[in-house]
DNA sequence: CACCTTCGTTGGATCGATTCAAATTTTTGC
DNA sequence: GCAAAAATTTGAATCGATCCAACGAAGGTG
């Protein structure tokens, strides 16, 4: 009654083929090919992998035949839980989700505390391909999945390793876009709140700092903002940038940096939504009002970005469509190696303004 | 330069085996307990390996002989992106994520459009077990899976069909907490937004409904409200409960009704924070006041219930904790069926107040 | 020097299916 | 009633590894 695995050894095709009288081949079929075989045949094979307690054909024996798994890996060096807590992640699995759910595949979520069970976790992933997350340690990640030699693609261009497929935006128009944004507001006095440069860095960026970046994406970013600023006569080399770990913690100490100067801020710049939400939180506690004391806008389009207080002004990305582009990557794989880049959008809401004692 | 998969045929150990010189048993060595192979062997066939280009073993050769897959599926009949969608969903998911990660097991994603694909996605996911979200059509899940001769486990306790293993919270423990809470305040008119009794129904629900729901949680939560009421001097005879299918549709077409009463409810009692807050919405947009008009009762107990406005009054499940519990479930499998029930928990926000006209 | 360990290596068996050319049976055409 | 065509069935080969009993070569011992 307890146990639903009674009989030792289980049940395989050939046991039923035995039972039935009939080859493997045809005991295959009729699980394979139904109508290829004589209903009288098919009848009694069923019958005996009914009486048998057959549980069908297993799936393991198939795939070694068949060669695809049917399911795309999503691989990220965060816990697993990443995926269900991040927003970023949220949306970006909703458009992988739907690729997989027109086709039938299923996703495989790969992920490990350290470095080995990662490698090993990739290593032996039952998927036909890969969806890399390349957050921290996206270099590593694709070194790793490499060796599997399935098709995979980086998600956002973090390094420029031409060689790899990758599916991201344009950072550089995205920075511009927010820049002249603000700018075009009236606002002079600018501060960055930057994402990852290099790994386990933090604080202050120097110009060195910025042209040895391993992350391309944020350098970008920032080239961005400070190309077009440079447009409206700010002179960027006193554009502080505070590098973060995109957490409450560094974006609450970027803060204390940046506005501690004798000249603040009037705008800041946020490498994404959750720096620059997680700035809003500060900015309203420590009593500065947004966006009449200062305009803060994002980058990413999250869809938190439009409910929190005040709605915030960002750059979108096409997440969700980077995701189906993703995953259709993988599913229509055609042997070759591309890299993508979608444009990124303008969203102007409430946390954006002219900067105080313009009128 | 374009092409990754350059070979025709991909590698197999026993091509670098041949190359190296060795048995393909020694090659297997070398891959899997390499500390048993002499050194200058080992060498020797890694260099064969490196100059042919081999992957290393192939997870689909080694997963037929291990059979375990070290992967846990997690279905449902909801799309794949229900798992990133739903509040509800993702805490639970955070859950079994954290199981999975502790034991290194890796997570797939089990869905489909219709119903042939979904059981074929069942009969063929590449897993150990499985986790049931039992939502719609949970009893069909049930049937599907059991097919696979793996073990699983179901997700509230939908259906009390004894011979399958589960894990849900005390429902009745729960509507009598939430129905007390509101009495306790004063209220004496009440009405309950419930979600399914039964597939494809909705609208006011019948005692016979009741009495012969398929969703015995559903089910239970009202026999919790009720006998609670009850043992405050209201007619349960009297109140109104409404069938949702805890969306927003539904949801306002049932206060639409509630309210069309001559004696407008001044609680309500919602079966999940998703329909609460959906309420919360109605009756803010209608003007009425939360809690001074009227005050509402959640279940569930998700992060979101906690931010809304007004914060949620809501019965908490320890959601991320049936996650844990299903994941370890199929992770260290006995054999045996067992049922759990979990406890839940009151927890009291700005949602719920005393009745209008209470000083 | 015969004998026993110990360490490494070998190669056949196995995991559980699918595939396909060839063999067999059934149908059809005349 | 017989040959050709069509429909079924067969069984060996294959997918890509791991496992393990048996074997061979050093090294140690009395």
């Amino acid at each position: 009654m307890a146990s639903l695995t009674k009989g030792r050894r289980p049940i395989r095709l050939a046991d039923i083929a035995k039972a039935a009288g009939v080859s493997h081949g045809t005991a295959s079929n009729v699980f394979s090919r139904p109508e290829i075989v004589r209903e009288e045949v098919r009848e009694r094979v069923k019958a005996a992998a009914e009486a048998l307690g057959y549980a069908g054909p297993d799936p393991k024996g198939r795939l070694l035949r068949a060669g695809k798994v049917n399911a795309i890996g999503v691989a990220t060096t965060e816990p697993l839980s990443y995926f269900f807590d991040d927003p970023f992640a949220r949306v970006m699995m909703a458009g992988i989700s739907e690729a997989c759910d027109a086709t039938g595949a299923g996703i495989a979520l790969v992920s490990a505390g350290n470095e080995e069970k990662l490698a090993w976790n990739i290593q032996s992933a039952l998927v036909d391909g890969f969806i890399l997350f390349c957050i921290e340690g996206g270099p590593r990640l694709v070194e790793l999945t490499r060796e599997r030699k399935l098709p995979f693609v980086a998600l956002e261009l973090g390094s420029q390793d031409a060689t790899v497929s990758a599916i991201g935006v344009d950072n550089v128009a995205g920075g511009r876009l927010a820049a002249r944004h603000l700018a075009e507001l009236g606002h002079r006095r600018f501060a960055v709140l930057s994402l990852a440069f290099a790994d386990d860095s933090t604080g202050l960026v120097s110009p060195e700092q910025v042209r040895t970046a391993v992350y391309t994406g944020t350098r970008d970013r920032l080239l961005g903002y400070l190309e077009e600023l440079s447009r409206f006569g700010v002179d960027t080399a006193k554009v502080p940038v505070y590098e973060t770990e995109n957490d409450e913690a560094s974006t609450k100490a970027g803060l204390e940096t940046l506005f501690a100067s004798a000249e603040p801020p009037t705008a800041i710049l946020a490498m994404s939504d959750r720096v620059a939400m997680e700035a809003l939180e500060w900015l309203s506690a420590r009593g500065i009002a947004v966006p009449r004391d200062v305009s803060v806008v994002g980058f990413d389009g999250v869809p938190e970005a439009a409910i929190c207080e005040p709605p915030l002004t960002t750059i979108a990305q096409p997440i969700a469509e980077i995701g189906r582009r993703a995953a259709r990557r993988i599913l229509d794989f055609d042997g070759t190696v591309r890299r993508e880049t979608l444009g990124v959008e303008l969203v102007v809401r409430a946390s954006s303004g002219p900067p105080p004692g313009t009128g």
